[in-house]
DNA sequence: GCCGTTTTCGGCCCGACTGTTTTCAGTCG
């Protein structure tokens, strides 16, 4: 078993405890802070046993650290398998459904014994879930609510999806009168690949009346995108927007904005040390404020800002996005933040198509698409002939194609440079679509998995480290080949991938595209921190596909990447020159 | 289940909202 299986075991564990009558809260919430920390140990789990690494790490005490073991030598947790024996399988299905958690679920589950969401469905109907005590009418309707939404979406929705209905909402806001700072929060802010619903803080003047802040909720709930109306009061709304996505509103008053603002951003993981920290420095934080704490007597620590916040705390500015409690912390009280990538330090792009093979638009025309962005190169990459659902080149039309770039070329003169390249397949068995010298005569090459998914993990793992040895491939492409919300990548062992590449000089890339995003952020700081250069694609196949790059940058930034560590930050002498190296190298 | 430069026991981040009650439990972020 290896270290994610393990991760995600403890992970189990946790959700199974708490569906577990009369169980421990912290026990629960023991095992969550193991699955963290275990997940950020660097090296893989043979290595972390036998040279006792986890031992001494915050997070895993005895117990646990007996259970990772056991999961090491014998390959499965008995814990968790007493657990999993026990716990009825609807239990873990109302766990998804909103607003009823471990409580609720045990009362159902005791009282009226369903054994299925339909069973649920029908106890609702016959109104029995309202006579169990605590519960009622409405909280009935919500669960009523709650299945029939769950029937009818996945929980969780792709950042792009999020983004353009909050970015629609926040248009909207930020005109209306008395408004004087919004924001959008949350996982949304922080540029989760995937989230489940948006947070939006908005200020208004201290003394500002209730008619004010009315009106501005009013507005609120009446967009045009809002489907459904779930709260509203003078502090915070809720709503479900168009695309099924539920939103909250947070109202405050101006000088509580920056504290708001924080809270709503999280992470929860990220607010936990945080906390403790201001404890030990005799303070205390909540959504409202800062405050010190004397003689049991609490005064507001004034903040203009997030970043006074922190500053009280006697930390650097942390970026939203670092924002999980993957040591953003410690390096925030040690000065040794990174200073994130930004957009504008992209030079050019770096994997994109034409209609030579699946693109819709032709080389010109992704070429002026790539100059009005204000890049100055681009790294044409059509797929070989093996992806033929993809109208894949061969040797010959690769070489035709290279001469129409040619003429190109010479036609835009300095002002931008089109690169010689191709997605190539990587096949079976690790042997590239193109032979050696087809690839010789590439400007570089981006190599992608787009079949087999259902190899083993080793053979799979196996077929990319041969890839990656390849002195002719300088990037690998989507890497795991997820599609977020559509299918899991193909099983893949990173940690022995990120080590190879690093090996070879072989670059990883950040597929931007909004349903991929991989290399998955929580990867990307494993391959900079081993010296992996990290280009920002965006597998466009249109010219709209040249703005994904933004998605990819959020990604980069949540990966900890400077614009040092960024391929396509470099200018088009220094990236040639960078792979001209790897392959005089061969 | 984890943790400790006051502690090896008794804490563990914190507050709002909702719906249920009539002072509070459950859920959420």
């Amino acid at each position: 078993m290896d270290k994610n299986q393990v991760v995600n075991l403890m992970e189990q564990i946790a959700v199974l405890l708490a569906l577990k009558e009369g169980s421990n809260t912290f026990e629960i919430r023991a095992y969550e802070n193991a699955a963290r920390a275990l997940g950020s140990l660097d090296g893989d789990l043979a290595t972390l046993v036998r040279e006792g690494k986890l031992k001494g790490t915050p997070g895993l005490g005895s117990t646990i650290i007996k259970r990772i073991e056991e999961a090491f030598t014998t390959d499965h947790i008995q814990f968790y398998d007493e657990l999993v024996a026990e716990t009825p399988q609807v239990k873990l299905d109302m766990s998804r459904i909103p607003g009823v958690g471990p409580k609720r679920i045990n009362t159902i589950y005791q009282q009226l014994h369903v054994n299925s969401l339909a069973e649920l469905e029908q106890a609702c109907k016959d109104d029995r879930v309202a006579h169990l005590p605590g519960f009622g009418k409405k909280t009935q309707d919500k669960i009523l609510q709650g299945l029939s939404f769950l029937s009818q979406h996945a929980d969780r929705y792709l950042y792009d999806v999020a983004e353009a209905e909050a970015e629609r909402i926040r248009q909207a806001l930020v005109t209306q009168p008395g408004v004087v700072r919004l924001q959008v929060a949350g996982s949304l802010r922080r540029r989760r690949e995937t989230v489940k619903d948006i947070d939006m803080v908005l200020s208004v003047d201290d003394n500002a009346g209730s008619d004010v802040r009315r009106a501005i909720m009013e507005f609120f709930t009446s967009q045009p995108s809002v489907k459904a109306i779930t709260g509203q009061g003078e502090t915070k709304s809720s709503v479900i927007l168009s695309s099924g996505i539920a939103m909250d509103l947070r109202l405050v008053g101006d000088s509580q904005f920056p504290y708001t603002l924080h809270h709503f951003t999280g992470s929860r993981e990220h607010h936990i040390p945080l906390r403790r920290r201001a404890l030990g420095m005799n303070m205390t934080i909540n959504d409202y404020g800062l405050f010190k704490v004397e003689d049991g007597k609490e005064t507001l620590v004034p903040c203009k800002t997030e970043a006074d916040i922190y500053q009280a705390l006697q930390l650097d500015y942390i970026e939203p996005e670092l924002r999980e409690d993957t040591g953003e912390i410690e390096a925030a009280a040690r000065h040794a933040l990174p200073e994130l990538v930004k957009e504008s330090d992209l030079k050019g792009v770096l994997h994109a198509h034409s209609t030579w093979s699946d693109g819709k638009n032709s080389i010109r025309e992704m070429a002026e698409a790539c100059i009005a962005h204000g890049y100055s190169y681009l790294g044409l990459t059509d797929h070989s002939r093996a992806a033929a659902y993809a109208g894949g080149l061969n040797p010959e039309a690769l070489k035709r194609q290279g001469e129409e770039i040619d003429k190109l070329n010479q036609e835009f003169g300095d002002r931008f440079h089109i690169l010689k390249g191709t997605e190539c397949d990587i096949l079976r068995d690790g042997e590239l679509d193109f032979s050696d010298d087809v690839l010789a005569s590439l400007d570089f090459v981006v190599a992608s998995i787009h079949s087999n998914f259902n190899l083993s993990q080793e053979e799979q793992t196996q077929r990319m480290l041969r890839a990656i040895a390849n002195p002719y491939v300088d990037i690998i492409g989507h890497s795991t080949g997820r599609i977020l919300l559509g299918r899991p990548g193909y099983p893949l062992d990173m940690d022995q991938v990120i080590e190879a590449a690093a090996q070879h000089g072989t670059c990883i890339e950040i597929n931007a595209h909004p349903s991929r995003l991989d290399l998955d952020w929580r990867y990307i700081r494993k391959a900079r921190d081993k010296g992996i250069k990290i280009p920002v694609d965006p597998d466009a196949h249109a010219l709209a596909g040249i703005d994904d790059m933004r998605y990819g940058i959020g990604i980069a930034r949540k990966g900890w990447l400077r614009p040092q560590d960024v391929l396509n930050t470099l200018d088009f002498e220094a990236l040639m020159a960078f792979f001209h190296v790897k392959r005089s190298k061969k």
